[in-house]
DNA sequence: AAGACGAAAGTGGTTGA
DNA sequence: TCAACAACTTTCGTCTT
């Protein structure tokens, strides 16, 4: 699946599509050129092959966002039944006594927990195929018996940030807190819980997973953004980042690369952005510069040229 | 007046005895 | 399990632009 369209700011055309957080990006630059595209192509990807033998499929898509797997259709109610002419009525009543077997608490739990999650992931413009992800974990994890005690909707926020963060969506917990209306610390504690239980490996966070958005909402050039990438990669290397938010490495980062770029924005800009406060900003600002030679000769050269 | 800076005190999470 | 600890937050006063 190659790109031929080229980039508008650069003339390059590596493009580059990224899935996990709806972007399309510029390699050469990293000019976000379309960050909130969804859903191309197969909703499902093969990342090993065992995931990928379960979900490959014919005929119609099953699908784990819909409790039944998209196969089922409701039977109607009493009331409705009894209206019925007396040869349907045995066969509906029969029907509805199936379903009932079937109606296990786990089913009603799920169908709960999917309109849950697809109201979630639409504010959160989750790509199809997280969703389904999403559900497919959900699955597993009531399945083992993790849902019960809790609360529904405390375990599905905890395995949307556990997918979330698999698949490197920068999504901060605060982000899931809010559409999920569940508390901060829940979120996270069931996100731990879920992960343990499910043996959910999550690297740590790259604070470079933040930049590209951030930057997209402060409107800084792209010429910043890499610029903040590189700021970010160096700090890496040098061992700066380790113990320390990545949000606050990222915001540092930009707050950095704007100053250097001639396009400042103020520390409580990219605070609000970044989802961290002015002091973090400037604690990781701090920290950057005293670590990073290179950054005191740019920003003096940036100081000098205005 | 707005922005940047930093001190002080409080919070929640990690770590190591 | 508890205490020490580092990072982060909140608040606020003081400098700088």
């Amino acid at each position: 699946m190659k790109e031929i369209i080229k980039c508008p700011e650069c003339g390059e055309s590596q493009l580059q599509r990224n899935k996990e957080k709806g972007e399309v990006l510029c390699k050469a630059c990293g000019l976000v050129l379309d960050d909130k595209m969804v859903d191309f192509g197969q909703e499902w990807k093969e990342y090993d092959s065992e995931s990928a033998e379960k979900r490959r499929r014919t005929g119609a898509p099953l699908t784990y966002t819909q409790d039944d797997r998209g196969l089922g259709t409701e039977i109607g109610r009493k009331q409705d039944i009894y209206r019925l002419a007396g040869k349907n009525k045995h066969k509906f009543q029969r029907l509805r006594l199936w379903q009932r077997r079937v109606s296990t608490a786990i089913e009603a739990n799920l169908r709960l927990a999917l309109s849950e999650l697809k109201r979630i992931s639409s504010l959160l413009n989750l790509p199809n195929y997280v969703e389904e992800e999403i559900a497919r974990i959900y699955t597993e994890a009531i399945h083992k018996g993790l849902v019960r005690g809790h609360s529904t909707e405390a375990v599905v926020s905890g395995v949307v940030y556990a997918v979330l963060r698999m698949y490197d969506i920068p999504r901060t917990l605060n982000e899931v807190s809010e559409v999920t209306g569940i508390d901060k610390k829940r979120v996270a504690k069931n996100f731990k819980y879920v992960s343990r239980n499910l043996n959910i490996r999550t690297l740590p966070i790259d604070p470079i997973n933040y930049i590209s958005r951030f930057a997209s909402e402060l409107a800084l050039d792209a010429k910043t953004q890499t610029k903040a990438v590189d700021i970010v990669q160096k700090a890496i290397q040098k061992e700066i980042t380790s113990g320390r938010s990545p949000k606050g490495i990222a915001a540092g980062a930009l707050y950095i690369a704007s100053k250097i770029n001639n396009e400042k924005k103020t520390q409580a800009e990219i605070a609000k952005v970044a989802d961290v406060t002015e002091v973090t900003v400037r604690n990781s600002y701090k920290e950057l510069t005293n670590r990073l030679d290179f950054l005191r000769i740019e920003l003096q050269a940036a100081q000098a040229a205005s």
